[in-house]
This record gives C-alpha cells, structure tokens and sequence, in this order.
DNA sequence: TATTTACTATAAACATCGGTTATAGTATAA
DNA sequence: TTATACTATAACCGATGTTTATAGTAAATA
C-alpha cells in the first residue's frame, strides 16, 4: 500500500482541477511540488495516472479508477471530520434523524414528544427526505436513525419495530353514492367495480407507499378510470374529504375522519398486506452515548406497550 | 480538513492494534514517533481520540467515530490500489462479473459463450455469490457487474435487461397421479387442493427467487402439507424428476423436461410475475475499457434480437 | 511490598522528504 | 509571431517528523 497519503490528497485535487496549476493554487503549495508529487505517486503506483498536455491533465483510464476509489474515501474522512465539528459545536447531545415527510408528522413528531421531554439537552435534527434517500444518508453517516418503512434488501440495518400502519382506501359517502349512480343500480357493488368507475388518488411514484401500493393493484388487476398523483399524505386526505375520489391512506392518519364519518374505509376482499416502520440503522456503524440512549428509550417504550397494550384502552 | 493524510494513517494502524508500541512495530517507525503523531491529530482536529493507559489504548467515543470513517477511506483507497495491481497483473482485458449460482449455470454461460469468443484476451473473473452480495460487491467495487434479477431498490444502478424468467410449479405426472388417488378422487382438482396434499420444494431463504416466490404464496393464501429447502435449483429440479413433491423453478431452466414429458407444468389460477434478469453496474463508477465492450456487445446483442427475434425461431 | 514488565510521554538532536525559486519546454490562441 | 497558459526539471533549503534516550505509570508477579 502506498505509504504517503499525502499524495492522494494532491492526486484527488488534481484529478479535480483538472489542471496542475490551479490545485497548487487550491492547496496553497507550488506548482513543481505538485507536479513532482503527481510523478512519485505514479512511479510508486506503477501506473501513468494523467494524460498531460499544454492545456492541463486528464484522468487515465486507470486514474478514473483510482480517482473513483480515492474521492471515496476522502468524502468518508471528511464525513468523520464534520462529525467531530458537529460534536463540538453542539455537544454530545446531538442526534440526526431521517425520516419520510409523510413518516414524519404522524408518526415521528408523536412519539418523539415523550423523548425530547425526558432529554432535553439533546439537539434532535430531522431531515425529511424519501425512504430511500434515508437510507443513503444512513450509510453514509449523515444521518444517525432512520424513521422508515420496513423493506426487503436491509441487511445491513438494523430495524426496530415501532408501530404496523395499514394502507386503505377512502373516500366520502358522497362520492361513493355519485359512483353509484353513475353506474344505474342501487345493489351493492363490488369493490372492483366501484374503483374501475372511479378517480384513484396516490402518492406519487417517489414514495415507498406507492410502489407498495403499486404492486398490491397490480396483483388484484384493480384500474381506475383516472389517476390523479399527489405529493403529500396531508394533501391526498385533504382531496377525499373534499370528495375528489378515492384516496389511498394510511388508516391511523384518518381515524377521526372515519370515526365521524367524514371518510369512509372502502371494504376490500383482499386488503392491503400490513407494514412495519421503524427505527432503523446501520449495524456497522457506532454509536455516540445520545444515539444509544435513543435507541434504548423506544425499546423500553416497546416493551412497556407490549406489555400494558394488551389490558390498556 | 486535517492536511496530513498520514496521520490518519497512523490513527488508524493505532486504533486496530488497540496500542502505540504494536502499531508502531507495524509501521516500522519508533514509538514516539507514533505518539506524537496521534496527539498531533488530535490537537489539530481539537478531539481526545484515545483514552490511553499503561496497557495500551483505546477509542473514545468521538474516536470510535472517527475510525469508523477512516476505515472507509482506506478500504476504498486498497480497493483502488488492487484494482491497479490486478490490470498490471492480467492486463487491462480484465472483467469480474458477480452472480448467483442459479443465473451463473442457466443464464450467464450460455450468453458469455459468444463474448468469449469474440474476445480471448479479456480475462474473465465470476464470483458465484447471493445477489445481496452481488449488489454489495458492485457497490465496493469488488466485481464490475452483477448477473442479478431486477428488484426493487436499485437506484444507485444502471439495469440492462437480458432475459426474462418465469417462475413455474412442476411436478411429474407419477407424483399428481398419486396425490390424486389420496384424495379419492378421479375429478380434476384445484390448483389449490393438489397444492394443500403436497410436498413443495423451494430452493431455501436467502435466494432472492424464494422471497419472491414466498410473497407470492403468501398473497395467494397457498399452503403446502409439507415444505422442502434446497441450495441450489440443479437439486430442486433432479428432486422434482424423482418425483419427491411439486419444486418451483424458472420456465426456461426445464423446458428440455417439460418436452418430453418428464416433468408437468401445474396450470395456476394467477400465475407468478414476471421477472426480468440482467446486467447491473453501479453508475457513478468508471469503467475499464473492456467492462464498456462487454456492455457494448450485450447492448448489440439486445438489439440484434430485439429487430430479427420476430421473423427467426 | 518490592520488582519486573509492558506500556505511553517528553526532550533534544538530526536527517529526510517535500517544499521553494528559477528556468526550460511545449502546445494553443491571438 | 508573439503571448499565454500550461507542465517538467534542477538546485537549493528548511520544516517536519524521525530517532535515541529517558522518564513516568499502572498492572502483574514474586
């Protein structure tokens, strides 16, 4: 292994720049020594790394390679540097969590309460992003804890469990009727016939709910007669209250408007499988003492539910 | 951004020998040397890194985290130098191709014939691993591409389609005879009912084909009276032939059995989804030149079949 | 309790490696 | 042709990181 680091730093600079002389700008050395540095790492590599030409340097196909490797494993190191700074400036009481924008309000806000209550002089930063982002975030480190929906391929993670959610359909009584008499007939349809006559509302395709909800349609060959896409949860509950259609929803997120009636749950021979979300994070990575209090916190939570659920409301 | 890259070297070599005098053996430099370094670091990125005792060292918190990005950085930056060491070695002809046992046999070989041929001076590699692994192995850049089945979560890589496989129920005609007569009856039965009396036998869990096929059993309420795990399809399909139970395997792979009769093809109410296989490469890597020419000659290929496949055959 | 052992830290001397300045060479653009 | 914007080479030099030598500390052993 290459015993000098120091000249993959100015290789990655230089590969860059593309131009010796502006990374001895960069780095604030002088354009021989980079110039030399470049030559000793190739000699010491064994392997012409740039093209050089009167207009500057261009990668080698082999450089590409390295290059490829090497900004790799600067963009780490500085992860693990802006990570030192973060500790720093805000303390150890510092915790990153990512989570989906839909994920965010109706599940993370809630039972996070308890947490920021019990530790206040932890910083919680969230930053809302797609499932799928998160969990980029997560092994690259930018974030600690991802608040996702449970999925195949997380073998690197790992998951806890905090609460199932149940994706349904809704819609008002009003539309419904309309459905109905659109179609002449007052026996009671099926559940196929009633979304081929109507306007299905979803998520849009970003969201992990909709593929989700994408396979279980095609599974059932259920079509609609129109789609229409929308980009938050929020905004797709607000359009079936309005009677805009049939809204795909998450069934705790509407609970008050199916209890008093504001939506109703469409009745499904065959419903939508259950999901988990949780907590989820990388099992290779460690831990600073807040990330690990976290975690703990919502175990002990889990088990106490587990526990009192059963005789409790 | 610490300017010296080797102290981050040292950092490292001290940090997995859990002690300055090992690690300066390791290093073949003095202990003081490595000593001062490791203070040095830590005055310059303002973080106690180690806890040191007169046994030795060990991590702080923030020194935990730091290492974990370190070590990142120098995987990634050996990977680099490997790759280099492996096209001085073999030449820049150099290709390794991840996949799984299943594809490798079935799938790979008979499509790699062709490219072999054509090009006897590109060394070939293949790693026979999970698609899991497949998928990790790209993103490491440990293999150039990956033979894989197309699932979801693939963002991060480019999919070039060569094949599409279809999951099918076999058995052979002595084995259905035999669950019929159990059943008293000589009345055509139900896919269901033939299933519920019969040995399934599925290759077993960490292959991404059984997940699919468990999602699908699941979703269509089938259940076998007893089940059967096997490594590898070679297995299912000779104990599918001797007529131990009905084995789920790719179409394509039986089609020489199904022909002669060896084998039945159980008819189904819904039948499994389509997969499609081929060729994945992370996208933000670079290529060598022949990894291109093998995408190159594949995308040929694809489309030579694509124009003649309608009037041949 | 004394002694040995296995660590890390500090100090001073010193050599090396990587930097600088100065200059030459080369291709492209004006 | 001249000007410009690059990279390469040479000779020199000094900071950085090395070494040797020594001290300090904690645990293990007698």
């Amino acid at each position: 292994m290459e015993q000098n680091f120091n000249l993959y730093h100015i290789f990655y600079t230089v590969a860059r720049c593309k131009n010796i002389s502006s990374a001895a700008r960069e780095l604030y050395i002088s354009q021989p020594a980079i110039s030399k540095a470049i030559s000793r790492l190739e000699t010491n590599l064994n392997t012409r790394l740039f093209f050089r030409s009167s207009r500057g340097v261009r990668l080698t196909e082999e450089g590409e390679l390295l290059f490829h490797q090497v900004e790799n494993a600067f963009l780490s190191i500085s992860h693990g540097e802006e990570q030192l700074a973060r500790i720093h400036k805000l303390g150890m009481g510092y915790l990153s969590i990512g989570v989906s924008s839909t994920l965010c309000k109706y599940v993370l806000l809630p039972i996070l309460r308890p947490f920021v209550r019990e530790n206040p002089h932890i910083q919680i930063s969230i930053s809302c992003q797609s499932s799928y982002e998160t969990m980029q975030a997560l092994e690259k480190g930018a974030v600690d804890i991802g608040l996702i929906g449970a999925t195949d391929h997380m073998e690197a993670f790992t998951f806890l469990p905090v609460m199932e959610i149940q994706d349904i359909f809704v819609a008002t009584r009003t539309y419904l009727d309309h459905v109905k008499e659109r179609i002449f007939t007052d026996a009671p349809l099926s559940f196929k016939t009633v979304f081929a006559e109507s306007t299905l509302m979803l998520l849009n395709k970003e969201n992990i709910t909709r593929q989700y909800v994408d396979r279980y349609l095609s599974q059932e060959n259920l079509t609609a007669a129109q789609m229409i896409e929308v980009s938050s949860l929020d905004l797709l509950i607000e359009f079936a209250k309005t009677g805009l259609g049939i809204a795909c929803v998450i069934r705790d997120f509407v609970l008050d408007d199916l209890a008093d009636g504001r939506l109703l749950q469409l009745k499904m021979p065959v419903s939508i499988p259950k999901r988990q979300v949780g907590f989820a994070y990388l099992n290779t990575a460690p831990h600073l003492a807040c990330v690990q209090k976290f975690l703990d916190f919502f175990a002990d939570e889990a088990g106490r539910t587990a526990k009192t659920g059963p005789q409790g409301t």
